[in-house]
RNA sequence: GACCCUUUCAUCUAGUGGCCAAGGAUAUUGCGUUUUCAUCGCAAAAACAAAGGUUCAAAUCCUUUAGGGGUCGCCA
Protein backbone atom coordinates (compact mmCIF):
# COMPACT_ATOMS: atom_id res chain seq x y z
CA UNK A 1 0.00 0.00 0.00
CA UNK A 2 1.08 3.38 -0.86
CA UNK A 3 1.89 5.68 2.14
CA UNK A 4 3.33 9.08 2.10
CA UNK A 5 3.36 11.85 4.86
CA UNK A 6 3.57 15.68 6.05
CA UNK A 7 5.95 16.02 8.66
CA UNK A 8 5.82 19.69 9.81
CA UNK A 9 7.59 21.04 12.59
CA UNK A 10 5.45 22.93 14.52
CA UNK A 11 6.97 26.77 14.64
CA UNK A 12 4.32 28.57 12.81
CA UNK A 13 1.63 28.79 10.45
CA UNK A 14 1.45 26.42 7.47
CA UNK A 15 3.46 27.55 4.73
CA UNK A 16 2.15 27.85 1.42
CA UNK A 17 4.81 25.62 0.14
CA UNK A 18 4.62 23.21 2.43
CA UNK A 19 0.98 23.06 1.69
CA UNK A 20 2.06 22.22 -1.88
CA UNK A 21 4.62 19.77 -0.84
CA UNK A 22 1.79 17.58 1.56
CA UNK A 23 -0.52 18.32 -1.66
CA UNK A 24 1.53 15.93 -3.60
CA UNK A 25 1.85 13.90 -0.77
CA UNK A 26 -1.77 13.42 -0.31
CA UNK A 27 -3.03 13.09 -4.12
CA UNK A 28 -0.70 10.72 -4.53
CA UNK A 29 -1.78 8.27 -1.38
CA UNK A 30 -5.29 8.89 -2.70
CA UNK A 31 -4.52 8.03 -6.50
CA UNK A 32 -3.10 4.67 -5.06
CA UNK A 33 -5.89 4.46 -2.13
CA UNK A 34 -3.24 4.47 -0.07
CA UNK A 35 -2.64 6.38 3.58
CA UNK A 36 -1.48 10.34 4.00
CA UNK A 37 -0.08 10.34 7.49
CA UNK A 38 0.76 13.34 9.68
CA UNK A 39 3.58 13.49 12.29
CA UNK A 40 4.40 16.24 14.19
CA UNK A 41 8.10 17.00 14.51
CA UNK A 42 8.41 18.52 17.94
CA UNK A 43 11.78 17.49 19.03
CA UNK A 44 12.90 20.69 19.50
CA UNK A 45 11.25 21.33 22.90
CA UNK A 46 11.87 25.15 22.81
CA UNK A 47 10.78 26.44 19.23
CA UNK A 48 7.79 24.20 18.82
CA UNK A 49 3.83 25.29 20.09
CA UNK A 50 0.76 23.47 20.26
CA UNK A 51 -0.92 26.93 18.76
CA UNK A 52 0.86 25.65 15.35
CA UNK A 53 0.23 22.03 15.33
CA UNK A 54 -3.72 23.89 15.69
CA UNK A 55 -3.36 26.23 12.95
CA UNK A 56 -1.60 23.55 10.86
CA UNK A 57 -4.83 21.08 10.82
CA UNK A 58 -6.67 24.65 10.58
CA UNK A 59 -5.55 24.87 7.21
CA UNK A 60 -5.32 21.49 6.11
CA UNK A 61 -9.22 21.26 6.92
CA UNK A 62 -9.61 24.50 5.32
CA UNK A 63 -8.94 23.12 1.85
CA UNK A 64 -10.28 19.84 2.66
CA UNK A 65 -7.32 17.75 3.04
CA UNK A 66 -7.35 15.03 5.73
CA UNK A 67 -4.65 12.43 7.15
CA UNK A 68 -5.18 8.86 8.04
CA UNK A 69 -4.91 7.88 11.75
CA UNK A 70 -3.49 9.46 14.53
CA UNK A 71 -1.71 11.68 14.30
CA UNK A 72 2.27 11.30 15.69
CA UNK A 73 4.46 13.39 17.88
CA UNK A 74 8.11 12.85 18.00
CA UNK A 75 7.91 14.24 21.50
CA UNK A 76 6.27 11.33 22.57
CA UNK A 77 8.80 8.92 21.09
CA UNK A 78 11.94 9.60 22.97
CA UNK A 79 11.78 5.89 24.48
CA UNK A 80 11.83 4.79 21.61
CA UNK A 81 14.37 6.40 19.79
CA UNK A 82 17.07 5.98 23.13
CA UNK A 83 16.43 2.16 22.40
CA UNK A 84 17.76 2.34 18.70
CA UNK A 85 20.67 4.44 19.76
CA UNK A 86 21.82 2.41 22.22
CA UNK A 87 20.64 -0.42 19.73
CA UNK A 88 23.53 1.16 17.49
CA UNK A 89 25.91 1.59 20.24
CA UNK A 90 26.17 -2.14 21.34
CA UNK A 91 26.51 -3.33 17.64
CA UNK A 92 29.19 -0.62 17.69
CA UNK A 93 27.42 1.49 14.82
CA UNK A 94 27.30 4.09 16.48
CA UNK A 95 29.77 5.60 19.34
CA UNK A 96 30.39 8.27 21.44
CA UNK A 97 32.37 11.36 20.89
CA UNK A 98 34.04 13.67 23.48
CA UNK A 99 34.72 16.15 21.59
CA UNK A 100 33.54 19.93 22.92
CA UNK A 101 31.31 22.19 20.77
CA UNK A 102 35.00 24.42 21.00
CA UNK A 103 36.61 21.96 19.46
CA UNK A 104 34.32 21.19 17.16
CA UNK A 105 33.79 25.39 16.15
CA UNK A 106 37.65 25.21 16.13
CA UNK A 107 38.05 22.20 13.70
CA UNK A 108 35.38 23.77 11.32
CA UNK A 109 37.12 27.13 11.25
CA UNK A 110 40.14 24.94 10.55
CA UNK A 111 38.73 23.39 7.53
CA UNK A 112 37.24 26.70 6.27
CA UNK A 113 40.53 28.36 6.06
CA UNK A 114 41.33 25.47 3.74
CA UNK A 115 38.12 26.13 1.50
CA UNK A 116 36.81 22.67 2.32
CA UNK A 117 33.47 21.34 3.19
CA UNK A 118 33.08 21.04 7.04
CA UNK A 119 33.02 18.04 8.38
CA UNK A 120 33.95 16.01 11.90
CA UNK A 121 36.90 14.05 11.17
CA UNK A 122 36.02 10.70 13.55
CA UNK A 123 38.46 11.69 15.75
CA UNK A 124 36.60 9.06 17.94
CA UNK A 125 35.08 6.59 15.63
CA UNK A 126 37.74 3.82 17.14
CA UNK A 127 38.44 5.54 20.25
CA UNK A 128 39.52 2.96 23.19
CA UNK A 129 41.24 4.95 25.28
CA UNK A 130 39.70 6.70 28.49
CA UNK A 131 37.44 9.55 28.10
CA UNK A 132 38.28 12.79 29.06
CA UNK A 133 36.77 14.33 32.54
CA UNK A 134 33.38 16.43 32.42
CA UNK A 135 32.49 15.93 28.86
CA UNK A 136 28.91 14.66 28.15
CA UNK A 137 29.35 12.86 24.93
CA UNK A 138 27.31 12.64 22.02
CA UNK A 139 26.33 10.13 20.26
CA UNK A 140 27.63 9.44 16.31
CA UNK A 141 26.91 7.22 13.70
CA UNK A 142 29.54 5.15 11.73
CA UNK A 143 28.65 6.38 8.28
CA UNK A 144 30.55 4.46 5.23
CA UNK A 145 34.05 5.70 4.82
CA UNK A 146 34.37 4.20 1.26
CA UNK A 147 32.11 4.07 -1.69
CA UNK A 148 29.43 6.20 -2.45
CA UNK A 149 25.57 6.98 -1.18
CA UNK A 150 23.07 6.72 -4.39
CA UNK A 151 19.40 6.90 -4.81
CA UNK A 152 17.08 7.05 -7.35
CA UNK A 153 14.91 10.66 -6.62
CA UNK A 154 11.57 10.36 -8.35
CA UNK A 155 12.10 13.90 -9.44
CA UNK A 156 16.36 14.65 -10.04
CA UNK A 157 16.94 11.51 -10.93
CA UNK A 158 20.03 9.38 -10.60
CA UNK A 159 21.63 10.84 -7.14
CA UNK A 160 24.68 9.70 -5.63
CA UNK A 161 27.03 11.88 -3.59
CA UNK A 162 30.57 10.48 -2.04
CA UNK A 163 31.06 8.82 1.09
CA UNK A 164 33.13 11.03 1.82
CA UNK A 165 30.21 14.06 2.10
CA UNK A 166 28.68 12.20 4.77
CA UNK A 167 30.44 12.13 7.66
CA UNK A 168 29.98 10.88 11.57
CA UNK A 169 26.89 12.80 12.16
CA UNK A 170 25.56 13.45 15.97
CA UNK A 171 22.12 10.79 16.20
CA UNK A 172 22.08 11.87 20.07
CA UNK A 173 23.08 15.24 21.55
CA UNK A 174 25.23 15.22 24.94
CA UNK A 175 21.71 15.56 26.79
CA UNK A 176 20.36 12.39 25.16
CA UNK A 177 18.01 13.69 23.05
CA UNK A 178 17.82 12.35 19.36
CA UNK A 179 18.35 14.20 16.15
CA UNK A 180 16.74 15.51 13.23
CA UNK A 181 17.94 12.59 10.73
CA UNK A 182 17.71 10.01 12.66
CA UNK A 183 14.37 10.16 13.97
CA UNK A 184 13.00 10.92 10.87
CA UNK A 185 14.74 7.84 9.15
CA UNK A 186 13.09 5.84 12.21
CA UNK A 187 9.92 7.15 12.40
CA UNK A 188 9.26 7.02 8.36
CA UNK A 189 10.47 3.46 8.30
CA UNK A 190 8.02 2.24 11.21
CA UNK A 191 5.42 4.34 10.11
CA UNK A 192 5.70 2.12 6.97
CA UNK A 193 6.15 4.86 4.31
CA UNK A 194 6.58 3.87 0.78
CA UNK A 195 6.74 7.59 -0.99
CA UNK A 196 8.24 10.34 0.92
CA UNK A 197 7.77 13.82 -1.59
CA UNK A 198 9.93 17.00 0.31
CA UNK A 199 10.79 19.96 -0.85
CA UNK A 200 14.51 19.95 -2.04
CA UNK A 201 16.40 21.36 0.61
CA UNK A 202 16.41 17.92 2.29
CA UNK A 203 18.45 16.37 -1.02
CA UNK A 204 21.40 16.60 1.72
CA UNK A 205 19.59 15.02 4.31
CA UNK A 206 18.58 11.79 2.62
CA UNK A 207 21.93 10.12 2.21
CA UNK A 208 22.44 10.42 6.27
CA UNK A 209 19.24 9.28 6.22
CA UNK A 210 19.99 5.99 3.93
CA UNK A 211 22.73 5.41 6.47
CA UNK A 212 20.58 5.61 9.20
CA UNK A 213 17.92 2.69 7.21
CA UNK A 214 21.15 0.54 6.46
CA UNK A 215 22.21 0.44 10.21
CA UNK A 216 18.92 -0.72 11.22
CA UNK A 217 18.20 -2.74 8.44
CA UNK A 218 15.22 -0.99 7.06
CA UNK A 219 14.04 -0.48 3.53
CA UNK A 220 14.81 2.83 1.77
CA UNK A 221 11.67 4.31 0.05
CA UNK A 222 10.98 6.35 -2.89
CA UNK A 223 12.00 9.56 -2.44
CA UNK A 224 10.72 13.10 -4.55
CA UNK A 225 12.47 16.27 -3.87
CA UNK A 226 10.51 18.96 -5.15
CA UNK A 227 11.88 22.20 -5.95
CA UNK A 228 10.76 25.29 -3.73
CA UNK A 229 9.14 27.94 -4.68
CA UNK A 230 10.40 31.17 -5.18
CA UNK A 231 9.29 34.94 -5.32
CA UNK A 232 8.30 36.39 -8.47
CA UNK A 233 11.98 37.95 -9.14
CA UNK A 234 13.40 34.17 -8.22
CA UNK A 235 14.75 35.19 -5.15
CA UNK A 236 13.66 33.04 -1.95
CA UNK A 237 10.33 33.18 -1.05
CA UNK A 238 9.65 35.60 2.14
CA UNK A 239 6.71 37.57 4.08
CA UNK A 240 7.45 40.56 2.03
CA UNK A 241 5.90 38.50 -0.89
CA UNK A 242 2.56 38.53 -0.04
CA UNK A 243 0.86 35.81 1.77
CA UNK A 244 2.51 32.73 2.65
CA UNK A 245 -0.09 31.55 5.40
CA UNK A 246 -2.29 29.48 3.96
CA UNK A 247 -4.94 30.69 6.04
CA UNK A 248 -4.32 34.59 4.89
CA UNK A 249 -5.75 33.09 1.72
CA UNK A 250 -9.18 32.59 3.26
CA UNK A 251 -8.96 36.11 4.67
CA UNK A 252 -8.36 37.64 1.63
CA UNK A 253 -11.61 35.39 -0.06
CA UNK A 254 -9.97 32.98 -2.08
CA UNK A 255 -12.24 29.78 -2.48
CA UNK A 256 -9.55 26.48 -1.01
CA UNK A 257 -10.56 24.99 -4.45
CA UNK A 258 -8.78 27.82 -6.51
CA UNK A 259 -5.94 27.54 -4.22
CA UNK A 260 -5.29 23.75 -4.33
CA UNK A 261 -5.67 23.96 -8.25
CA UNK A 262 -2.90 27.38 -8.45
CA UNK A 263 -0.86 25.37 -6.68
CA UNK A 264 -0.89 21.77 -8.09
CA UNK A 265 -0.06 23.29 -11.50
CA UNK A 266 3.06 24.93 -9.43
CA UNK A 267 5.94 22.22 -10.12
CA UNK A 268 3.65 19.60 -11.35
CA UNK A 269 1.47 19.78 -15.32
CA UNK A 270 -0.39 17.34 -17.22
CA UNK A 271 -0.29 18.53 -20.31
CA UNK A 272 -2.07 21.73 -21.35
CA UNK A 273 -4.57 21.26 -18.64
CA UNK A 274 -5.07 24.20 -15.87
CA UNK A 275 -8.36 23.64 -14.60
CA UNK A 276 -8.43 20.55 -12.37
CA UNK A 277 -11.55 19.40 -9.68
CA UNK A 278 -9.62 17.92 -6.75
CA UNK A 279 -11.36 14.72 -7.93
CA UNK A 280 -9.68 15.25 -11.32
CA UNK A 281 -6.03 15.94 -9.53
CA UNK A 282 -6.54 12.42 -7.48
CA UNK A 283 -6.96 10.99 -10.71
CA UNK A 284 -4.02 12.73 -12.63
CA UNK A 285 -1.16 13.30 -10.28
CA UNK A 286 1.44 11.33 -10.67
CA UNK A 287 5.14 12.32 -9.27
CA UNK A 288 6.79 11.61 -12.42
CA UNK A 289 5.11 14.62 -13.41
CA UNK A 290 6.89 16.90 -11.50
CA UNK A 291 9.11 19.35 -12.37
CA UNK A 292 12.89 19.76 -11.80
CA UNK A 293 13.19 23.40 -11.40
CA UNK A 294 11.81 25.82 -8.69
CA UNK A 295 9.12 27.64 -9.90
CA UNK A 296 8.12 31.36 -9.09
CA UNK A 297 5.04 32.39 -7.39
CA UNK A 298 2.85 34.91 -9.46
CA UNK A 299 -0.58 35.70 -7.75
CA UNK A 300 -2.16 36.90 -11.22
CA UNK A 301 -3.12 32.93 -12.16
CA UNK A 302 -4.49 32.54 -8.47
CA UNK A 303 -6.70 35.14 -8.81
CA UNK A 304 -7.94 33.96 -12.25
CA UNK A 305 -8.49 30.35 -10.95
CA UNK A 306 -10.38 32.06 -7.99
CA UNK A 307 -12.69 33.66 -10.25
CA UNK A 308 -13.40 30.45 -12.46
CA UNK A 309 -14.29 28.90 -9.18
CA UNK A 310 -16.62 31.68 -7.76
CA UNK A 311 -18.45 32.07 -11.17
CA UNK A 312 -19.03 28.29 -10.73
CA UNK A 313 -20.13 27.61 -6.75
CA UNK A 314 -23.78 26.92 -6.18
CA UNK A 315 -25.11 29.71 -4.87
CA UNK A 316 -26.32 28.37 -1.19
CA UNK A 317 -22.46 27.82 -0.83
CA UNK A 318 -21.53 31.49 -1.55
CA UNK A 319 -24.09 32.59 0.44
CA UNK A 320 -22.94 30.61 2.94
CA UNK A 321 -18.93 32.00 2.67
CA UNK A 322 -20.28 35.19 2.25
CA UNK A 323 -21.14 35.15 5.84
CA UNK A 324 -17.88 35.98 6.95
CA UNK A 325 -17.25 38.89 4.56
CA UNK A 326 -20.13 40.83 6.38
CA UNK A 327 -22.63 39.87 3.74
CA UNK A 328 -25.75 37.73 5.09
CA UNK A 329 -27.90 37.24 1.96
CA UNK A 330 -28.55 33.17 2.91
CA UNK A 331 -32.47 33.55 3.58
CA UNK A 332 -32.98 36.71 0.79
CA UNK A 333 -35.62 35.64 -1.81
CA UNK A 334 -32.98 37.57 -4.01
CA UNK A 335 -30.07 35.22 -3.31
CA UNK A 336 -30.16 34.02 -6.96
CA UNK A 337 -30.57 37.37 -8.27
CA UNK A 338 -28.03 39.00 -6.42
CA UNK A 339 -25.51 36.46 -7.01
CA UNK A 340 -26.03 36.45 -10.52
CA UNK A 341 -25.58 40.10 -10.51
CA UNK A 342 -22.49 40.36 -8.69
CA UNK A 343 -20.73 37.05 -9.05
CA UNK A 344 -18.92 38.02 -12.76
CA UNK A 345 -17.39 41.05 -11.43
CA UNK A 346 -15.88 39.51 -8.00
CA UNK A 347 -12.81 37.66 -8.21
CA UNK A 348 -12.64 37.34 -4.46
CA UNK A 349 -14.99 36.92 -2.01
CA UNK A 350 -13.93 40.21 -0.65
CA UNK A 351 -14.81 41.95 -4.00
CA UNK A 352 -18.10 40.30 -4.21
CA UNK A 353 -18.99 41.14 -0.88
CA UNK A 354 -18.24 44.83 -1.85
CA UNK A 355 -20.18 44.22 -5.09
CA UNK A 356 -23.40 43.18 -3.27
CA UNK A 357 -23.00 45.44 -0.69
CA UNK A 358 -23.31 48.13 -3.30
CA UNK A 359 -26.51 47.49 -4.08
CA UNK A 360 -27.95 46.40 -1.44
CA UNK A 361 -27.20 49.84 0.34
CA UNK A 362 -28.29 52.88 -0.80
CA UNK A 363 -25.47 55.50 -1.24
CA UNK A 364 -25.36 57.99 1.33
CA UNK A 365 -23.60 60.33 -0.75
CA UNK A 366 -22.53 60.78 -4.68
CA UNK A 367 -19.38 61.28 -5.99
CA UNK A 368 -18.54 64.84 -7.07
CA UNK A 369 -17.47 64.02 -10.26
CA UNK A 370 -19.91 61.07 -10.96
CA UNK A 371 -22.46 63.14 -10.24
CA UNK A 372 -20.97 65.50 -12.26
CA UNK A 373 -20.75 63.62 -15.36
CA UNK A 374 -24.02 61.82 -15.04
CA UNK A 375 -26.53 64.10 -13.62
CA UNK A 376 -25.98 67.20 -16.53
CA UNK A 377 -28.22 68.28 -18.85
CA UNK A 378 -31.55 66.95 -18.52
CA UNK A 379 -30.80 64.29 -16.56
CA UNK A 380 -33.49 65.53 -13.91
CA UNK A 381 -36.10 65.46 -16.33
CA UNK A 382 -35.36 62.07 -17.88
CA UNK A 383 -35.32 60.49 -13.99
CA UNK A 384 -38.53 62.17 -13.39
CA UNK A 385 -40.16 60.87 -16.29
CA UNK A 386 -38.26 57.31 -15.23
CA UNK A 387 -39.85 57.44 -11.92
CA UNK A 388 -43.48 58.28 -13.37
CA UNK A 389 -43.33 55.21 -16.08
CA UNK A 390 -41.93 52.71 -13.23
CA UNK A 391 -45.33 53.84 -10.85
CA UNK A 392 -47.81 52.49 -13.15
CA UNK A 393 -45.52 49.82 -14.88
CA UNK A 394 -45.51 47.20 -12.15
CA UNK A 395 -42.30 45.96 -12.97
CA UNK A 396 -41.02 42.99 -10.51
CA UNK A 397 -38.68 41.23 -13.11
CA UNK A 398 -35.45 42.04 -14.92
CA UNK A 399 -37.06 41.39 -18.06
CA UNK A 400 -39.74 43.90 -17.11
CA UNK A 401 -37.72 46.89 -15.80
CA UNK A 402 -35.55 46.54 -19.20
CA UNK A 403 -38.30 47.13 -21.13
CA UNK A 404 -39.34 50.18 -19.00
CA UNK A 405 -36.04 51.89 -19.76
CA UNK A 406 -36.51 50.47 -23.99
CA UNK A 407 -39.72 52.48 -23.65
CA UNK A 408 -38.24 55.33 -22.24
CA UNK A 409 -35.48 55.66 -24.29
CA UNK A 410 -37.74 55.24 -27.62
CA UNK A 411 -39.82 57.69 -26.65
CA UNK A 412 -37.59 60.33 -26.38
CA UNK A 413 -35.45 58.55 -29.18
CA UNK A 414 -32.35 58.99 -26.95
CA UNK A 415 -29.58 56.79 -26.28
CA UNK A 416 -29.90 54.04 -24.03
CA UNK A 417 -26.21 56.06 -21.60
CA UNK A 418 -28.47 58.81 -21.16
CA UNK A 419 -31.01 57.45 -19.02
CA UNK A 420 -28.44 54.40 -17.94
CA UNK A 421 -25.66 56.95 -16.30
CA UNK A 422 -28.19 58.96 -14.52
CA UNK A 423 -30.01 56.03 -13.23
CA UNK A 424 -26.74 54.11 -12.44
CA UNK A 425 -25.25 57.02 -10.00
CA UNK A 426 -28.60 57.27 -8.29
CA UNK A 427 -29.29 53.99 -8.11
CA UNK A 428 -25.28 53.00 -7.00
CA UNK A 429 -23.34 55.85 -6.55
CA UNK A 430 -21.13 54.48 -8.86
CA UNK A 431 -20.09 54.79 -12.81
CA UNK A 432 -20.06 50.94 -13.05
CA UNK A 433 -21.25 47.59 -11.67
CA UNK A 434 -24.49 44.84 -12.68
CA UNK A 435 -26.67 45.26 -14.97
CA UNK A 436 -29.68 48.27 -14.31
CA UNK A 437 -31.75 45.75 -14.81
CA UNK A 438 -30.82 43.58 -12.70
CA UNK A 439 -30.23 46.08 -9.57
CA UNK A 440 -33.42 46.87 -9.96
CA UNK A 441 -35.37 43.69 -10.07
CA UNK A 442 -32.82 42.92 -6.79
CA UNK A 443 -34.09 46.43 -5.40
CA UNK A 444 -37.93 46.71 -6.21
CA UNK A 445 -39.72 49.56 -7.53
CA UNK A 446 -40.26 50.98 -4.62
CA UNK A 447 -36.68 51.41 -3.39
CA UNK A 448 -35.86 52.12 -6.77
CA UNK A 449 -38.19 55.09 -6.64
CA UNK A 450 -37.15 56.28 -3.27
CA UNK A 451 -33.21 56.33 -4.73
CA UNK A 452 -33.80 57.81 -7.75
CA UNK A 453 -36.10 60.53 -6.13
CA UNK A 454 -33.29 61.09 -3.73
CA UNK A 455 -30.97 61.90 -6.74
CA UNK A 456 -33.38 64.39 -8.18
CA UNK A 457 -33.52 66.21 -5.12
CA UNK A 458 -29.79 66.14 -5.03
CA UNK A 459 -29.79 67.68 -8.45
CA UNK A 460 -32.28 70.06 -7.74
CA UNK A 461 -30.85 71.45 -4.56
C1' G B 1 34.61 29.20 0.07
C1' A B 2 33.35 23.83 -1.03
C1' C B 3 29.73 20.51 -2.84
C1' C B 4 24.96 19.67 -5.14
C1' C B 5 20.39 20.94 -7.87
C1' U B 6 18.40 23.96 -11.70
C1' U B 7 17.78 27.32 -16.39
C1' U B 8 11.71 27.35 -22.68
C1' C B 9 7.56 33.96 -23.62
C1' A B 10 6.78 38.92 -17.83
C1' U B 11 4.69 34.34 -14.91
C1' C B 12 2.98 28.93 -14.68
C1' U B 13 4.14 25.36 -18.21
C1' A B 14 3.98 21.48 -22.99
C1' G B 15 8.19 19.48 -25.14
C1' U B 16 12.76 13.23 -23.80
C1' G B 17 17.10 13.96 -31.69
C1' G B 18 13.28 15.01 -37.05
C1' C B 19 5.77 15.96 -35.85
C1' C B 20 8.94 22.86 -33.20
C1' A B 21 10.66 28.81 -38.25
C1' A B 22 8.44 25.94 -30.31
C1' G B 23 2.08 24.60 -28.25
C1' G B 24 -1.40 25.97 -24.01
C1' A B 25 -2.75 29.15 -19.75
C1' U B 26 -2.37 33.78 -16.94
C1' A B 27 -0.98 38.77 -17.29
C1' U B 28 -0.52 42.74 -21.25
C1' U B 29 -2.47 45.27 -25.84
C1' G B 30 -6.26 45.71 -29.68
C1' C B 31 -11.13 44.48 -31.70
C1' G B 32 -16.14 42.63 -30.94
C1' U B 33 -20.43 41.82 -27.47
C1' U B 34 -22.45 45.11 -23.26
C1' U B 35 -26.25 51.54 -21.29
C1' U B 36 -21.29 51.15 -17.87
C1' C B 37 -17.87 47.89 -15.49
C1' A B 38 -17.09 42.88 -15.49
C1' U B 39 -17.92 38.26 -17.99
C1' C B 40 -17.48 36.17 -22.71
C1' G B 41 -15.51 35.69 -27.93
C1' C B 42 -11.63 36.82 -31.46
C1' A B 43 -6.78 38.62 -32.48
C1' A B 44 -1.76 40.50 -31.51
C1' A B 45 2.77 40.75 -29.10
C1' A B 46 5.96 37.61 -26.37
C1' A B 47 10.75 32.42 -24.95
C1' C B 48 14.66 27.51 -25.95
C1' A B 49 20.50 31.81 -20.57
C1' A B 50 25.46 32.26 -23.58
C1' A B 51 29.42 30.01 -26.22
C1' G B 52 31.54 25.76 -28.14
C1' G B 53 30.97 20.72 -29.72
C1' U B 54 28.44 15.64 -31.35
C1' U B 55 24.89 14.62 -35.53
C1' C B 56 22.37 14.49 -42.11
C1' A B 57 19.29 16.81 -38.12
C1' A B 58 19.50 19.63 -31.27
C1' A B 59 14.97 23.18 -27.03
C1' U B 60 16.09 17.92 -26.52
C1' C B 61 22.97 14.68 -25.99
C1' C B 62 28.22 16.49 -24.20
C1' U B 63 31.64 20.57 -22.33
C1' U B 64 32.53 25.35 -20.45
C1' U B 65 30.69 29.99 -18.70
C1' A B 66 26.82 32.86 -16.47
C1' G B 67 22.17 33.49 -13.53
C1' G B 68 18.97 31.40 -9.65
C1' G B 69 18.32 27.98 -5.61
C1' G B 70 20.01 24.53 -1.83
C1' U B 71 23.43 22.21 1.72
C1' C B 72 27.75 22.45 4.68
C1' G B 73 24.52 22.79 13.20
C1' C B 74 24.63 18.96 19.69
C1' C B 75 17.88 23.51 14.13
C1' A B 76 14.20 20.96 11.83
Amino acid sequence: MTRTRFAPSPTGYLHIGGLRTSLFSWLWAKKNQGEFLLRIEDTDLARNSEEAVEAILKAFDWVGMSYDGEAIFQSKRFDLYKKYIDQLLEEGKAYKCYMTKEELDQLREEQKAKGERTRYDGRYRDFTGTPPEGVEPVVRIKAPQEGKISFVDGVKGEFSVDASEVDDFIIARSDGTPTYNFVVAIDDALMGLTDVIRGDDHLYNTPKQIVIYEALGFSVPNFYHVAMINNEQGRKLSKRDGATDVMEYKALGYLPEALLNFLVRLGWSHGDQEIFSVEEMIELFDPKDINKSSSNYNLDKLLWLNAHYIKNKPHDELAELLVDFGVDIRDSDKKDLILNATKERGKTLVELASQINLILNAPSEYNAKNAKRAFKGDAVEILGEFVEMLKGANASTKEEYHAVIESIVDKREIGFGKIGQPLRVSLLGSMTGSGLDEIMAILGTEETIRRVEKAIEFINA
